[in-house]
Order: structure tokens, then C-alpha cells, then sequence
DNA sequence: GCTCGTATGTCAAAATACTGACATGAAAGA
DNA sequence: TCTTTCATGTCAGTATTTTGACATACGAGC
């Protein structure tokens, strides 16, 4: 009979819950579901929804840009692109003249449904920036990020 | 031709990679990707592993409890749960005298493979934990769980 | 010119997760 | 007791995402 391995914990816990990694999933599962809701009302999917932000900002962003920003795979961001295409939100040239990448942008509808669908998603956000004291907002971005970057992320 | 209907950002941002939400989704994935990577060395998923941590604390949780614990469907995680036992590593009887929920519980291989995984994921949390100011972590732990509620997570 | 390395788009297949649905078991209330 | 309500386990189907692979296109270095 071998011996358990006790790994002593990171940081001071009783148990799994308390560990940050937990608290962060436990974050990022909430405003998914948050979001799947309220988007769906919309017609849009998480994805979907990132997708069109991203090219609201940044037009001309190519499919593997997009896939980076959107935390997902190429593979993964091209279904979306053709879904967004066949629903006339996005638009994207079938070749260029330089290199491979194919920019895409918003129609006139897709920019429509993303500002219909922005009040939706920015009501999340403001939830979730209330149930913190405001003095910690930045704080907390920064910590986020820190973890990130430690991650390799 | 419509007009655009801008939406008030709920804070000062000047793009959606400054929101709340979309640094929080960051972290996660880039949580996510580590974890993927480390655990792939001990044969696990992370599903897998969430259900392995929570039976190690947790002897007899059910399925459905399992679930709410990983953040994810009852459906999902009795996927997880059938692949775990046929790996011999989750026992569940087939019965119960009481109520339909059948109690799962980690068997000798099972806790090995844990002990073994867990070094590969407390490093990972260990990197998180190191990349902010020690000050923080407690509010940075408390202003998660004040974002999951406010979300209804 | 040529090769090597890197990045991209896309196809195919598998893995994973979800929604919808149904039957079972237990607790609570009329 | 009977009914209602709720939680659970599980099946089926669908949707989503990933891994693996390949061809293409550019730039750096020789």
C-alpha cells in the first residue's frame, strides 16, 4: 500500500473552492452563462458576439486574427466566420491580391445586430463592475492580467 | 441609412480588450491552456481532473453534484464520470437503497493519479499566485465571488 | 535562385458539450 | 392516500470545439 503524496497547497485552503484557479473558472462559467442568455435573444452565440466586436474595432482582421482575439482555434473561427457570413453580418473578399489572409468586416446589418446586442452585453459588464468596490476596478484588471501573462497567456 | 446607435461603455475603455468580462475570459483561457497541457501528461482531461479533486474531498457525490462542482451539464459530466471508471479509476455502485443519486468515490488508482496530477496543477497555481502582489490575493479572491454572485453564478 | 521557417485557410475526423426528453425516486402538501 | 413538485440518471440528437493534417503564401538567410 503506497503512501499518499500530500502536495502542500499554493496558498493557505481548505479545500479546492478556494483556490484561485476554481474562483476564475467559477467567474468565467458565470458570465458565460450570463452571456449565452442574454445573447441568445439576439440571435447571437459567445463566439458570434466576440466576432463582430473584434471587427467593429479592428475591420479588415483576418480569420486566424480573429481566432486569437476570441480565445478559440482557427478551425473554430472559421465555422463562426461562415455562419456570420451565411447570416449576412460579415462580409469577406473569396481572394486578395497579397499574401492569404482575408479581411473581413461588418455589413450594414451586422453592425446593426451587434449594437442591438451590445446594450445586452454591456448591462453584463456593468453588473459585474457594481458588485465591485470601484477603487478596485483597476486593481483587479491588472492582477487578471498579471495572472495572464504568468500563464503564458 | 440608420444611424448607429453607440452604447455608453460601463466604464472608461477604449476597446473591448479593456472590459471586465473580456480580461476575465483571458485568464480563463489562458488557465485553461495550461492546465490542458500539464494534465495531457498524466492522461486527464480537465474535466477529469475537476471530478477527480472533487471526489478526493468529497467521497460520494453524486453525478449531478459533480456537476455543478465543474461547471457543467449533468449530461457532460456523466461522460466524464463513464470514462473515469472505465479507467478504474471512480468506483459507483450500480444501486442504491435510498433515492436515485449513486454515490461515486476515488479507488486506489484513482487517488494515485490524482497525487500525480495535482503537482503539475498546484504549479500552475502556484505561477498564478506569485504574479500578484500577496496583498491582493484575498481581494482579488473576495471581488471573483462578488462578480459570480452579481452574475447569479 | 533556393531553402527554411513561419503564418494562414481549410478539410476531415474525433472529442466534447449542450439541449430536449423521459422515467424513476423522494419529499411535501392537500 | 393521493397528487404535486422537484431532483436525479440516462438516452438520443445536435452543435460546438478541438486535434491532426495538408497546401499555399510570404519573408529571411544563404
Amino acid at each position: 500500500m503506497k503512501d499518499r503524496n500530500p502536495v502542500p497547497p499554493p496558498h493557505p485552503a481548505r479545500d479546492v473552492t478556494e483556490h484561485v484557479g476554481y474562483r476564475l473558472k467559477r467567474s468565467a462559467a458565470a458570465l458565460r452563462g450570463a452571456m449565452d442568455k442574454a445573447l441568445r435573444e439576439h440571435g447571437l452565440t459567445v463566439p458570434q458576439y466576440a466576432c463582430l466586436e473584434l471587427l467593429d474595432e479592428q475591420p479588415g482582421l483576418s480569420n486566424a486574427e480573429l481566432a486569437r482575439g476570441a480565445f478559440v482555434t482557427r478551425q473554430s473561427m472559421n465555422v463562426v466566420l461562415r455562419g456570420l457570413q451565411e447570416a449576412g453580418l460579415v462580409a469577406r473578399p473569396s481572394t486578395t491580391d497579397h499574401g492569404r489572409a482575408l479581411p473581413a468586416h461588418l455589413t450594414e446589418e451586422g453592425r446593426d445586430r451587434l449594437d442591438a446586442a451590445r446594450n445586452a452585453v454591456y448591462a453584463i459588464e456593468r453588473q459585474m463592475i457594481d458588485a465591485i468596490p470601484p477603487r478596485r476596478l483597476t486593481a483587479l484588471l491588472a492582477d487578471l492580467d498579471r495572472m495572464t501573462e504568468a500563464l503564458g497567456g
